[in-house]
DNA sequence: TTCATATTTCCACAATAATGGAAACATGTG
DNA sequence: CACATGTTTCCATTATTGTGGAAATATGAA
């Protein structure tokens, strides 16, 4: 990942109402909402949803997928991943501090001792 | 994390000066670093990085320790991993989707049979 | 105290971002 | 086609953020 998509990223996510977006695409999976399902969730207007949609989408960070009259947003992991491992990169100038590993939701599951269903 | 730090961090790190700063002072690791030496290695103005500084300090990314007439600067790792668990929480609504689960600089040091040293 | 160096504050200007109602546009249905 | 519903665009207003030179402040050394 480039600085200037990491910026664009973190800019997008940057919001309350688009961190929200976010948020809840990441916790639907590849299914995704459509922006009707999002703005009742959220209590946002359709303007105001659409407008920042926009942004998430124009920073890569959600994608679309068009289903009739429906159009199905959801979160993409590779840019979140990708911005993610650009946060921690070199962490210490590369040893093994044990500080730039931050619990995933798999290795979290994990303690918890929870399988996939 | 709350939603409201969350978004706070974020908009800390999505601007391109504060970004490098943050990622450089990520890979000095706890030592830091002054910001005389950030402003040389990052070409910087000192009035603009020390806005910079304390809008990464305000938003608790970094954490600033007084020596003599320096001070040392250094990425707050707890508050970056917190923010990346903010980011992931419940992806995909808690299954195991393996997606959420970015790799880590330990996890990719892992891979690649490094150790520590 | 006087000097040198490190860092921050002041300030004003320029640029960008967020908001939401109303109207327009798109798509499937009868 | 006419209609209902989902979604986006338009637009003006308001608020926030980034910038860096110059001056002020802080700290240690001579």
């Amino acid at each position: 990942m480039k600085s200037l998509d990491a910026v664009a990223s973190l800019a997008a996510l940057a919001q309350d109402t688009r961190l929200n977006v976010f948020r809840l695409l990441v916790q639907k999976g590849r299914a995704g909402l459509a922006p009707g399902a999002i703005a009742e969730k959220l209590g946002v207007p359709n303007a105001t949803l659409s407008f920042h949609l926009k942004e998430l989408l124009h920073a890569g960070l959600v994608g679309a997928r068009q289903d009739g009259r429906f159009i199905h947003y959801s979160a993409n992991y590779e840019q979140m991943n990708a911005l993610i491992r650009y946060l921690t990169d070199n962490c210490c100038g590369g040893r093994d501090c044990g500080i730039g590993d931050a619990p995933t939701a798999k290795s979290r599951r994990k303690q918890n001792g929870r399988q996939s269903l």
